[in-house]
DNA sequence: AATGAATGAGTCTTCATTCAT
DNA sequence: TATGAATGAAGACTCATTCAT
């Protein structure tokens, strides 16, 4: 109750809509160079090349402007679990965990805002928690297409854990300055390994 | 260059000490429970039963409070590792991992307050490169210590791995409401069977 | 290096052009009466029947409203020096005394300001040099159009003392309550004495 | 009455007295180079090599500690300028218009700091309205002794005027990297015409 | 007497948000 | 619809001064 969700008002011309992606993606790059707080919504806008009144007019708040990249970033993220989950049925561990690996490699931009917004908004965590459990819902689903003996409890389990260990390998790609990935190629290690307990046989 | 460390000021009498003490404190439970940018310097003299220009006499700015906390919290951490390195050489894989997890599972305030800090302030993450080298160090001589045959790149890779999966166990720890902690306990499966990967045999 | 120039946010809107003006009459008027510290910006915002953040908008702090007023000043000193050359050729010692004297004693408000700030911002005086250097020139100029003989290097050492003498003029002047003003005609004695001795023959 | 003098308490023993010097010292030196203002009292007693408390001890205010210096100031003024008398009979207006220079030139930091504090502090200019008239009938004076024919008032005013443009020596000075003094030499010109004025015949 | 800690009113400055044109 | 100006509450930080040891 305490926490209700701004929204966005969906723009009604094509130019509306470029003006929201230019938005969003000035407000992800900035979150992520300098973190939510210090981030202004001035700034933003003139990064877009919008004047604030104009940012104004499609997100109504600081707030819903976050709201609207968390949406944004969830839905590129689902639709490419949704995407692994197709041909799940014959990943080894070794390749699910590589693919799973190589996803969060992707789409940086949007997945590095949505980390920065979830330390710094009070509330998000708790309105984003559905969209939180959708995605461990398709992590589960993928382990339990992989081998379908594995128990939904443990499934989802592991499904939790994963998603969080997933979240430190763009950190991990970040360290390392050379193309060359060492510790994100520890991290696939120990995915696999794990992943290989969980849905051993 | 770009990122000076700024200096908190050493007391000098009984009662400044004490006081240092209580700014930390206070800092550190405000800093986890609204974040950093969210916290104010009132707020956290307030909580110390100081008053602003106490708290200024010892932190000359609110990032200066950040690193002392940065500091001790570091600090502590360092010495819990060096107590582990003493008894490694006959740890189990799975003692291992369980020690490192309990590890992080106490002292939560300092700990947590590390993060919050962590992903708030820019420049702390350079100025605080040598610290977290050194954990890594530690843990690296640990791995070392129970199979000495370990090579010292790959201990060192692992190392930074674990230190960095280490930091989500309070996340799945506060995740979980009950005492049960199955996702805890998955991360311990999961370093477990990582560890035995890289010091096998 | 070290002393860097903050700038003025220059107004787009004829609403801000009038704002601007206004801020800067307000901050001249209360620089004079209570100096550049004692003066808060609150007091000058108020002054000109704005909010604080109002006054932010065109001047980002209160040093870059020191600026703006000093630059105001000097364009004005400086149209009116540009006047005197013109007619300078047919000047007597004395005429041009009593008018770079009367000179003085108009616009007062701005004048007065860029005294109380020339002895209060560090930095002001190094980035303010060309400026003075401009209106020396100007002052030499003037000599040499009453005598073309005088060397370039008189006339510039010249200008330089009595563009310093100029400036107690207003202090001479507001030291007198009736209008008597008789330190300010011993002042156009000393002038017209010097000039004479400059420019003779 | 509004203008209360606070003053400084008198040490009562030989190392108060060194204190006092080492304070006032401090003082001289941080005004004049960060101005009135912008000088603090914990700075002033760092740079005297003592706590805050014992500046306390022997200057109650900020503002005493000023009026200290102006007070010392002004007695060495004075003195020097009672030396002056003396001599002052046989002197010619370009010996006398050199020594009034001359002592310009001696004592900078009291004076330098004098000038910075007089701009600075509400009310010591009219609390000092005395010390300043006694500075200009010492003048006067000394302009009377040289030829006793000029009528009070026209030495009165004299002595005005030449106290002001004595003021501007110091800045005129320290423009100058080299050691030429061009133009201090030209402001010796000029006393030295207006002088000649003055006391002639 | 000497010192360092304590105090808190007051300052500059920021920024999300609203409004008038 | 678009834009720049307006607003003011709130926050970091300063510093003269007082106090306890």
């Amino acid at each position: 109750m305490s926490t209700e969700a701004p929204q966005a008002k969906a723009p009604q011309r094509a130019r509306g809509v470029q003006r929201v992606t230019e938005l969003l993606d000035a407000g992800a790059s900035l979150f992520v160079q300098k973190g939510y707080d210090a981030t202004t919504m001035t700034e933003i806008a003139q990064c877009a090349g919008a004047s604030i009144g104009s940012l104004y007019q499609f997100f109504p708040s600081k707030e819903a402007l976050a709201e609207g990249l968390f949406g944004r970033y969830v839905e590129r993220l689902s639709s490419r679990l949704e995407a692994l989950i197709e041909g799940a049925p014959n990943l080894s561990p070794k390749r699910l965990a590589d693919q799973l690996v190589d996803l969060m490699l992707e789409v940086p931009s949007d997945r590095d805002a949505a980390v920065a917004l979830s330390s710094s908004i009070a509330g998000i965590v708790e309105r984003r928690k559905p969209l939180r459990t959708a995605t461990r819902r398709q992590i589960s689903t993928i382990l339990r297409a992989v081998n379908p003996k594995v128990p939904e409890k443990a499934a989802a389990e592991a499904a939790a854990l994963i998603a969080n260990v997933l979240k430190i390998v763009p950190i991990l790609a970040k360290e390392e300055e050379d193309g060359v990935h060492a510790l994100v190629a520890q991290a696939r290690l120990m995915l696999t390994a794990y992943i290989e307990r969980v849905v051993k046989r």
